[in-house]
DNA sequence: GTAGCTGCAAACTCTTTGCAACTCT
DNA sequence: AGAGTTGCAAAGAGTTTGCAGCTAC
């Protein structure tokens, strides 16, 4: 995944085993997997990986912008790869998560934050929704 | 505040003097104090009051929907009466937060839900931003 | 060799809850 | 009277951290 581990490296990290398999994990992740998913993962290929080195892990690359943290409308956060921006909904009847992107919408939180007087540095915009029954 | 208390009896609950303090402290906030603030503001009208009342009538007021709770990027809660629909703007050297509406966004939320083939059922939008130095 | 990383367990923060006493209605 | 509410303290859930030993560089 434009190799998670040179950026790593690149950073000054030292590229441990336990980094080198939540970096796969992540890479591989197709989903948005939880702190508690990131370790079962991984510990599935290195079973003495501890809960505290993901945390750490994760806190590392979120801060060098490799992940993204989100922290839907639950008691803890998930993580993907900061690959392309987009943002998500959420199917409140089976927790799926799906990705979309929108200019429009880019265009006007920008314009809204600018309106305000503000330079918009960050932003959340998550939608939560039901699946639309066909009528029969 | 399109009385609190009322619609808080007509819902079948009793007016403990907790209660009416709290919604009080609630009605009167011009801000979106956390649990922590409406307790210490709570405290100061009636020193009895505990942490547990407030926690919990903040969760009865949010399911009745008399109050919204918002999960802004920290980690506690904060609270507002519900009034009109707004979305937010969090400045991120002062912590102050700024309301807006935009009807455009209302539009669009509701057309991506639609698109994606969801109701919209909830949403979450937050701007995080610097205020812009005008140059001298 | 050594700065940085790890596992473990304890600690922390915010929030919820069991229980016995109390209070609106 | 009695269901609902409260304060207290303990428990929960997710996350962070101190420390001694280990490891990549």
């Amino acid at each position: 995944m434009t190799d998670l581990v040179e950026r790593c490296t690149n950073a000054g990290l030292k590229m441990t085993g336990q980094r080198k398999v939540i970096l796969r994990v992540l890479g591989e992740a197709e989903d948005h997997p939880s702190v508690e998913t990131v370790y079962e993962r991984a510990k599935a290929q290195d079973s003495s990986i501890s809960i505290a080195t993901v945390y750490r892990t994760l806190n590392l690359l979120d801060e060098m912008d490799l992940v993204v943290r989100h922290e839907f409308k639950e008691n803890f956060s998930r993580y993907e790869v900061n690959m392309d921006h987009h943002h998500h909904l959420i199917d409140l009847e089976s927790g799926e998560v799906i990705e979309f992107q929108n200019e429009d919408l880019e265009e006007l939180k920008e314009r809204i934050a600018n309106e305000l007087g503000y330079d918009l540095i960050d932003h959340r915009l998550e939608l939560y929704g039901r699946k639309i029954k066909k009528k029969k």
